[in-house]
DNA sequence: CTGGTTTTCA
């Protein structure tokens, strides 16, 4: 800018007097639209030496500058060198008053100026429209004595962006009959309103008057166009529209850009992006968007990092996308550089910054700043309040999220979504439903999401009752199985015992993907059904293009070990990598472990311990322990619990079963030292837990004392209880 | 000279 500044000022004499009035013309604009003060100032003070300042175009283009730097001393200064009234200079004031969000003031010139034009109608039309005061805003439009085709497109595009679709186009019927033409900027309008109705013939309709009025080969019509393709999944035909445009500008590029990644090409989207001869911050923001929602969250942080050093001024969309992004690779350093750099710019305040940054923090496990951004917001919108108990639900502080459940000034199905959820995934499950029950009180409706929450705390507390209740609800909302909802109903059948509603569910599924299959193939397995279980796994193999997972192939193991097919499932094991390419983890080897231990094959299950390329769970080693225990083999159980005392886990487990076993030999000095060496690594023995449902409560009982807040009351009962029964 | 339109997004 100081360059064009400096050659303006050497300025070529071969120059003319309009030509030049003209160049400063468009600098001052430039200098307004990028806020560029001093600049500005400075050629105002080049302009009143070289005495041109009262030229009629300068002057307009210094007002205008000077209003929108707020300068208005200077402002009024140029006012009064136009010797009283004059119609442009007030409806420069006018437009000022609109941006300035002064709308009284606006309309109080407008009502003292003694004659006005079509623009000064028009002006305040659209600014009526752009603070949402359509009624008003319509009430001009109809005493606008001069309609033209710029107060039509007004009209048209202030009902479009108010949602009123309807009435924009009924606008634009009139206008048609009125015997305006309408221009390209109408079309535009009008096409942007057939993609929000969603009205394909209509837009069809457009098209034929765009072609016949000749208005086919403009640009932004055609862009508009394009993305009424993009939006009616007409692929084909936008890119048609595309390659017919002997011209394309930057907003052409970027919305072709996006047609295919509509269609599922990332890639090509991806080289289009690359081969564009221009792109700007909204292209670039798109391309980011993209890869940061199809999860490649490295490519986008990547390109943001590009995108900034080639200069170009990340929009708050892309900012905010750029922080899900960061959270989502849990990369805080990145993401506190770029919440330092936008405190800087002052768009901290913008909800939609303010919600991504409290969720990095919150996916960085960082709560304490999270809570920090979060107070600092100005005006939380749920959206905001929402992103908060989602933090603190993910951390598991689930004391905080109930404190702020309970004091959010409103709630959506989102908001009560992430407070279940939260509870499912710390198995505090008597509270899921709990506030399962509370959200139906309030009537508002689930989400699939928070329907499959709370089918899994289903499962995890075996309740059928509860779980064919949830099944009842999801059926009355309308929801069909998908997926989500089927693997869930399915898990929860097969857990709560109820294995015939399970392969029910499952069969009637119209999609399965492979946590469906693993569901039902554990469920059968852990039903006693294991050979079902294997038989359904061939089926899988032969009918499907899942290909088994690791959790499968653990079920697998699982059912074999339970239907005592040992061989099989060593076979399995032995295939796990060289068929299904699966390497073996720590699970699958307990899991083998414990099915020879359970046949008493200890010295095989001893030798496969000590063949792992890892340390072994203690639970294997555990598994190993009670196989001993069980076929009374005192000298492996010697070894292994060594091993198990060596092994740095904090498992009580082990340990509680190993004291088991000395007790069951009658070794209590053993079993003395064993507690000793559990009290000194600090481990306790993992209480027991019950629990009985009484009114949709669940209230559950720990096996260590005083938990309970009435244990004193329980016990009591329990003694008279018990001096009843002697007394029999 | 001053006014109306199109591309990304939560």
């Amino acid at each position: 800018m100081k360059t064009a500044l400096k050659a303006l000022f050497s300025t070529n004499p071969t120059l003319n007097f309009n030509s030049y009035c003209k160049r400063c013309g468009s600098l001052l604009k430039n200098f307004s639209d990028k806020g560029l003060v001093t600049e500005g100032t400075a050629l105002h003070c080049h302009l009143l030496k070289q005495g041109i300042f009262s030229e009629k175009f300068v002057a307009i283009k210094l007002l205008i500058m000077y209003l929108d730097f707020r300068q208005l001393a200077e402002a009024n200064q140029i006012v009064k060198e136009f010797n009283g009234f004059n119609l442009v200079v007030q409806n420069c004031l006018i437009n000022a008053n609109i941006q300035w969000g002064s709308l009284s003031e606006a309309r109080k010139l407008f009502e003292e100026m003694p004659e006005r034009n079509e623009v000064t109608w028009t002006m305040l039309i659209s600014g009526l429209m752009k603070y949402g005061r359509v009624q008003e805003s319509m009430w001009y439009f109809e005493m606008n004595p001069f309609k033209n085709v710029v107060s039509w497109t007004a009209g048209i595009s202030g009902l479009l962006k108010h949602g009123l679709s309807f009435h924009g186009l009924k606008l634009f019927i009139r206008l048609l009959e009125s015997g305006v033409k309408p221009n390209q900027v109408t079309f535009t309008a009008v096409i942007s309103a057939c993609i929000e109705t969603g009205d394909f013939e209509l837009g069809m309709s457009v098209l034929g008057l765009i072609v016949k009025t000749g208005f086919e080969a403009n640009v932004s019509v055609c862009n508009s166009l394009i993305t009424f393709c993009l939006r009616m999944r007409e692929f084909d035909m936008a890119r048609r529209v595309f390659n017919r445009m002997d011209t394309r500008d930057v907003v052409s590029w970027t919305a072709i850009l996006d047609i295919y990644v509509e269609m599922g090409n990332l890639g090509e989207a991806r080289r289009i992006f690359d081969e564009m001869p221009e792109r700007n911050e909204i292209s670039w923001s798109a391309i980011i968007a993209r890869y940061s929602q199809s999860g490649d969250h490295l490519e986008a942080s990547k390109l943001f990092r590009r995108m900034v050093q080639e200069g170009f001024k990340p929009t708050i969309s892309c900012f905010s996308r750029i922080l899900s992004t960061l959270a989502s690779l849990e990369n805080l350093r990145a993401g506190r550089n770029i919440h330092a750099h936008i405190k800087k710019i002052g768009i901290q305040g913008d909800v939609f910054i303010s919600s991504s940054l409290v969720d990095l923090y919150c996916k960085c496990r960082d709560t304490e700043n999270g809570r920090l951004v979060f107070n600092s917001i100005e005006n939380k919108n749920v959206v905001s309040w929402n992103s908060m108990l989602g933090g603190y639900c993910m951390n598991g502080q689930m004391d905080e999220a109930k404190y702020l459940f309970d004091n959010m000034p409103t709630r959506n199905n989102v908001s009560w979504g992430a407070i279940i959820g939260g509870y499912v995934e710390h198995k505090q499950y008597d509270k899921v439903f709990e506030v399962f029950n509370v959200m139906l009180l309030s009537g508002e409706s689930p989400t699939k999401q928070t329907f499959s929450s709370v089918l899994s705390a289903c499962a995890s507390v075996a309740s059928l009752e509860k779980g064919r209740d949830i099944h009842g609800k999801i059926l009355k909302q309308g929801f069909h199985y998908d997926v989500y909802l089927g693997t869930a109903l399915t898990d929860m059948y097969a857990k709560s015992g109820d294995i015939e509603s399970s392969k029910q569910v499952f069969d009637r599924m119209p999609e399965r993907n492979e946590f469906s299959w693993t569901v039902m193939i554990q469920g059968l397995a852990e039903s006693g059904l294991a050979k079902e279980s294997l038989s359904l796994f061939g089926e899988m193999e032969r009918s499907s293009s899942v290909a088994p997972n690791e959790l499968m192939l653990l079920a697998v193991l699982f059912a074999c070990s339970h239907c005592g097919l040992v061989d099989k499932g060593l076979e399995f094991f032995g295939e796990m990598e060289s068929v299904y390419g699966v390497r073996p983890k720590g699970r699958h080897y307990t899991c083998v472990v414990d099915m020879l231990s359970r046949s008493g094959r200890l010295y095989e299950a001893e030798e496969l311990i000590n063949s792992m390329p890892f340390q072994p769970e203690a639970n294997a080693l555990a598994a190993l322990l009670s196989g001993c225990k069980t076929y009374k083999n005192e000298e492996i159980a010697e070894r292994t619990a060594r091993k198990l005392g060596e092994l740095a886990e904090r498992n009580s487990a082990g340990f509680v079963l190993l004291s088991n076993i000395y007790a069951s030999a009658g070794r209590w000095v053993d079993v003395s030292n064993v507690r000793k060496l559990m009290r000194e690594k600090g481990l306790k023995k993992s209480g027991g837990c019950s629990w009985v449902e009484v009114r949709n409560h669940a209230y559950s009982f720990y096996s260590e004392d005083g938990t309970h807040s009435k244990s004193a009351e329980i016990y009591d009962i329990l003694e008279l209880l018990q001096s009843e029964m002697m007394a029999l």
